[in-house]
DNA sequence: CTGAAAGCGCTTACAG
DNA sequence: CTGAAAGCGCTTACAG
C-alpha cells in the first residue's frame, strides 16, 4: 500500500526529459522551453509529483521556513498575532515552523529552529537574551522581535507606540473630567506595561494630574480581579482606571459592578488595551487600545523579506502607532 | 561577519574521530564509546555545532517534523488547541510546521506540508475532502482530525461526545425546569453542531419537551446577536436557550439584558459549549460544556504517536466525553 | 566500537 | 535551451 514514492527522476523519464529539465520546470526563471515546462508539468500531475523541499533545501541553502518563536498564546493577542503571521508567511511562499516557549527554554527553542535551517526568525516570547541574539547572529539569520524589546541591543524590532498610547488615554481620561485616576500594570519586567505607564503617567502631568492608585494584575483576568479589589477599596474611590491590557480592564468591571455596586462608567470609567475581539461585546464595550495587530505583523514582516533579499542592512525600528477605540465603559 | 557554518566534519576534526563517530555521537542507541562519545560534545559544543535537521531528514526520511492544517485561530477554541498541540509535539521531541487555511486551498495546503516530508499531520481546519485524504495516502502520512469528521471514510478521528452533550444540557436545563427552551446552532453544515443539536433534542424529547424554537448564529458572536434578536421577539418568550458554542450565548446574554430587559438566568437560562477562559468571567458567568482539550490533544497525539511506530493499524475513533460545568447564567 | 564509502533527492555551474 | 556530473550535510550498512 505505502507505494514507492515519486521522484524527479520518474517524471523525467515519463516526460522524456532530463532530471535537470524537471528541475528547471519546478524552478521560477530557470531556462527551460515553455513546451518542455508543459510537457513536465503533464507527467508530474500523473505521478503526482512535487519537488521534496527538504532536499530542495539542502542544495540551495534556503529551507523557506519561517521559524516562529511564541508563547501564551491562551492570549488572544498573541493569537491572532500568530494567525497574521502565519497566513503572511503562506503569501510569501513561505512555511511557518512554530516552536512554543510555555514551558520551554526559549534558548532551546531558538536552536532546534535553526536546526532545521530556517531563514528567519520572528519572537514574541521570552525577553530577549543575549544568547538569542548571539545564536541567530551566528547562523547569519535574520531575526525580528514584535512587541517585546530591550533598550539596549541593535535587533530589529517592531512594536506598538505604547508611550503615545498610554498618553492618548490619559487625555481622554482627563477630558472626561476623571479626578481620581488609576493604573493597574501587567507585570513590572515587560518593557510594554512600564512605557505604557510612563505615558499614561507623563500625559496626566501635562494636564497637571497625578495618579492616584496603582497596582499590579500581571496581565491576567485573576490578577485583574485582585488588584481591582485593593485598588476599589481605597476611600476615596478612584473614578477611573487604566489598564496595561484588556483581560484586567473586563476584571475590574466586573469587580466593581458585582462586589462594590459601582456604576461603570458612571462611577468608574474603564480603559484597557489591546482590543480584543471580546472587549467589544455589551456586557463590556469596553475602551481600550487598539495595538493594530495587523499593520505590526506586516512591518515585521516587511523588515525580515528586504532583510532575506539583502542581508545585513542592520536593524531596524519601527513602532506603530496605537488607537483609541472609545466605547461606553469610559463615556460620561 | 557571516562566518562558514560548521559541519560534522569540523567536530570530527577537532575531536579526532571520524564524522560517522560525530554522527553517532548525536544519535541515540548509536554505538559509541562513552568517552569518544564525551570529547564529540566538547568539540561540538566548544563549536556552536547541532547537526543540520534538513539534511538528517533527507537521508533517515524522517523529518520529525508533525504537519499542522488549521483555521479559525481567532476562535479560542483553536487556538487552545493549537497552543496544546504545539506542546506535545515538543514533548515529543519534534516540531510543528504549520500552514493556516484561512483564506487557502486546504488541498494546496496539505500539498505543502507534505513538500516538506512531514511524518504524519494533523488537522482541525476545513471538512474533510476526499482529496485530503487521497494525498495522505498516497505519501503514505498518518492524518488525524480533531472535531471535523465526516461520518464516512476510515480516518482517525478524536472528538468531543457531542451528542452526549447535548443530552446533558438537555438534562441539566429540564431539571432547572426550563419550558420553552431554544437550540441556536452554529452553521448547518457542520457536523459538531448538528450532534450536539441532534443531543439535545433527543435529550429533552425523553424528558418529554420539545424544542420551542431554532436558529442559526454561524458560530460568531455577530452571528449569535442577530439569532438571538430574532428568537427572543417569539411570544411568549424563550426561557432557556442552548447555544452551539460561547461566543453565540454570550451574544444572547448581551442581547436579553440589553435589548429586551430580560434578566438572566431568572428569566432565561443560557448555555453554551466549549468554555472559553472569557465565558467564565462574572459579566456572563457562562454555564458552559467543557470540551476537555487537553484530553481531546493527548488522544490525537496517542494515535499518531502509536501510528508512527507501527503504521496501518487502520483508523481509530476516540470520543472524549464533555463536562457540564454549571455557573450562574443557568441557575435557578 | 570504528571509519571509508555510498547514497538521500534535489539544484546548478559547466560545457555544449 | 539542454544534459551529465558534482555536491548539499548528513546517516548507515559494511567490513574490520
Amino acid at each position: 500500500m505505502t507505494r514507492k514514492s515519486v521522484h524527479s527522476i520518474d517524471v523525467a523519464r515519463l516526460a522524456g526529459v532530463s532530471r535537470s529539465a524537471v528541475s528547471r520546470a519546478f524552478t521560477d526563471g530557470a531556462s527551460i522551453s515553455e513546451s518542455k515546462r508543459l510537457r513536465i508539468f503533464e507527467a508530474a500531475k500523473q505521478l503526482g509529483y512535487r519537488p521534496n523541499a527538504i532536499a530542495r533545501s539542502l542544495i540551495t541553502s534556503r529551507s523557506n521556513l519561517i521559524g516562529l518563536l511564541l508563547a501564551d498564546l491562551k492570549n488572544p493577542f498573541y493569537s491572532n498575532v500568530l494567525d497574521l503571521l502565519c497566513q503572511k508567511i503562506q503569501r510569501s511562499g513561505r512555511g511557518t515552523l512554530l516552536f512554543s516557549c510555555e514551558y520551554a527554554d526559549p534558548e532551546t527553542m531558538l536552536s532546534n529552529l535553526l536546526s532545521y535551517q530556517v531563514d528567519a526568525v520572528l519572537m514574541t516570547a521570552a525577553t530577549l537574551s543575549a544568547g538569542l541574539v548571539e545564536q541567530c547572529e551566528r547562523f547569519g539569520k535574520p531575526l525580528v522581535v514584535i512587541n517585546k524589546y530591550t533598550e539596549s541591543a541593535g535587533i530589529s524590532c517592531v512594536s506598538c507606540d505604547n508611550v503615545a498610547s498610554g498618553q492618548l488615554v490619559a487625555g481622554h481620561l482627563v477630558a472626561r473630567d476623571s479626578r481620581r485616576i488609576g493604573y493597574i500594570a501587567g507585570s513590572q519586567s515587560t518593557l510594554s506595561s512600564r512605557d505604557r505607564e510612563r505615558g499614561f503617567i507623563d500625559g496626566l502631568r501635562e494636564r497637571g494630574r497625578d495618579l492616584y492608585a496603582r497596582d499590579v494584575g500581571y496581565y491576567t483576568y485573576q490578577g485583574g480581579i485582585e488588584a481591582a479589589r485593593r485598588v476599589l477599596s481605597l476611600l476615596p474611590r478612584p473614578d477611573a482606571i487604566f489598564c496595561a491590557n484588556d483581560a484586567m480592564a473586563c476584571a475590574v468591571i466586573d469587580v466593581a459592578r458585582s462586589e462594590f455596586g459601582i456604576r461603570v462608567p458612571d462611577d468608574l470609567g474603564v480603559v484597557g488595551f489591546d482590543n480584543n475581539p471580546s472587549s467589544a461585546a455589551n456586557a463590556y464595550d469596553l475602551t481600550t487600545v487598539d495595538q493594530n495587530i495587523d499593520d505590526l505583523t506586516t512591518a515585521a514582516m516587511n523588515i525580515l523579506l528586504s532583510e532575506l533579499e539583502a542581508p545585513s542592512k542592520g536593524a531596524r525600528q519601527v513602532v506603530v502607532p496605537g488607537r483609541l477605540v472609545i466605547r461606553s465603559s469610559s463615556r460620561r
